[in-house]
DNA sequence: TGACACTATTCGTTATAACAAATACTATTT
DNA sequence: AAATAGTATTTGTTATAACGAATAGTGTCA
């Protein structure tokens, strides 16, 4: 079983308090899953926060999003949606075009290369994920889900 | 009371398994906590991986720790903890010597200076984690811990 | 001792993140 | 219609992250 957060990072002193124990542990954990993600994407030469983009604009169809509708949607927030469009699509994945309507807005679309390579990837990521979670069972994965949208709450 | 992370995000469809709502969940959670603790961070110039390595070295006192010591000890690992270093010690934070009995190695140690400045953040941390945590309570908090404790292991 | 494998850290380089200011367009007001 | 305010995106710049290769020191073994 499990040796806790304090002999992972081999500290002496007990912390402080559960909160303090409960932010840690949070971020190991979501820095350890990341890193597995990482490692996932790499062959397909995506980052996590590419493959996120990916998914939001395949989630879009035709309609596409512009740039403020993905920064709404990204799991980590990108200050800078451009540029990560800009490598996008430099590399064929997605598609940029000016919104008729207003001119101000520009809409992104995955093209048939960037749904290709999400079509490869969805087997792989479903199994990685399984593979890190799957354990825990599906009682404590509600639990868990509950507990983290509480802890994200609370943040007035 | 929550909206769930799949309203967050605005994604239409449900999640296709709760491990995968587990994972975004947790990302999302972590990246938000971090968040706050950047903005607290910020007008003292340093950033959460800044903080963590000058922690890691109060603790280890006048005894310092080495490149590779702080890097077990970061809660995001961190490939690059020379130049993590450097900017320390630029800002006067940490002091580097070379270990006598095995040269290869470097010692970093923190400086008064250093001690100074997490001195004055210590309430601060305190006060913030409290508040972005303490209304879960400690059955909650406890429950979490074990749970974040246990997606951390199965990562075989 | 000299060759070799090993470890710890550093450095060069490219990619990405973060922040502020600038541009381009739209909508509103006078 | 001109001025103004507001919004969406882009760009410039600097800082930090990521990845490999390179350097420096140690220990082992022929």
């Amino acid at each position: 079983m499990g040796r806790g957060i304090q002999a992972e990072i081999k500290q002496a002193k007990p912390f402080s308090s559960l909160e303090e124990e409960a932010l840690l542990s949070l971020q190991r954990t979501a820095d350890q899953l990341q890193w597995h993600a990482s490692e996932l994407l790499k062959p397909y030469g995506i980052s996590p926060t590419q493959y996120n983009a990916l998914r939001i604009l395949r989630g879009a169809k035709d309609e596409g999003r512009s740039c403020s509708e993905i920064a709404e949607r990204m799991i980590n927030r990108d200050p800078d949606i451009t540029r990560l469009i800009d490598r996008l699509e430099r590399r064929g994945l997605v598609q940029r075009a000016r919104k008729e309507k207003d001119r101000r807005v520009v809409i992104a679309r995955i093209t048939p290369a960037g749904l290709q390579l999400l079509k490869g990837l969805d087997r792989p990521v479903e199994q990685l994920t399984r593979k890190i979670l799957g354990h825990l069972g599906n009682q404590r994965l509600t639990t868990l889900i509950k507990l983290l949208e509480m802890a994200r709450e609370q943040v007035a």
